[in-house]
DNA sequence: GCCAACGTTGGC
DNA sequence: GCCAACGTTGGC
């Protein structure tokens, strides 16, 4: 799945200071990627440091992917299926969507052969890991916040596993999460 | 393990 | 185009 090789990020090399947000650039805009842990977890990503975010096979995960992730965007790295499921950490789009070519191997478990390569459907972004989350945040303190009551992740039946965060929401995570990277 | 919600498929 | 059946997601 990943590629280059960066140092670990531990959460305990991690400087503890405030969070003091500086002002996000125009343009910038904020997501929230689902993982299972038990598939790809936040650990692994932090050992490899980047990686390509491939097999994500629904068609509004996909515009997204496709259309409104670009790069210098801020992701937050959400377990699934876990225990506890939470925001672990962030993340950053250094690539653009591009097609995903694990659609067109007929080895990968995302294999998908109505994908043509010369005509993609699915799509990918490249995302590099920045940050663990000192407290991880857990899906039962976001649901507890009363401002984050209207995230994506929180509405019944959402099951996107690609969706966007509004800036008040990530800096609220953030603030939560503890996370000690400056943004 | 259960099951509600959702997305997709395919018969008609 | 409708909609029942099915498979998957993912919280509980």
């Amino acid at each position: 799945m990943a590629s280059k090789k960066q140092p670990d990020r531990r959460a305990d090399r991690a400087p503890r200071r405030a969070v003091a947000p500086a002002a996000a650039p125009a343009g910038r805009r904020y997501w929230l990627f689902k993982s299972e842990p038990s598939s790809y977890g936040f650990d692994q990503f932090a050992r490899d440091g980047r990686t390509f975010w491939s097999g994500v096979r629904n068609y509004q995960a996909r515009n997204l992917l496709r259309d409104e992730i670009h790069a210098g965007d801020g992701v937050l790295f959400y377990h699934s299926n876990a225990d506890p499921m939470a925001v672990v950490g962030i993340a950053r789009v250094v690539r653009d969507g591009y097609p995903d070519h694990t659609a067109f191997d007929p080895n990968s478990p995302y294999h998908d052969p109505d994908s043509d390569p010369s005509a993609p459907t699915w799509f990918m972004v490249d995302i590099a890991c920045v940050a663990p989350c000192a407290a991880p945040v857990t899906r039962e303190q976001l649901k507890a916040v009363p401002e984050l009551a209207d995230m994506v992740l929180l509405q019944r039946g959402s099951r996107l596993s690609v969706q966007p965060v509004t800036a008040a929401e990530w800096r609220t995570i953030l603030q939560l999460g503890e996370v000690a990277e400056s943004w």
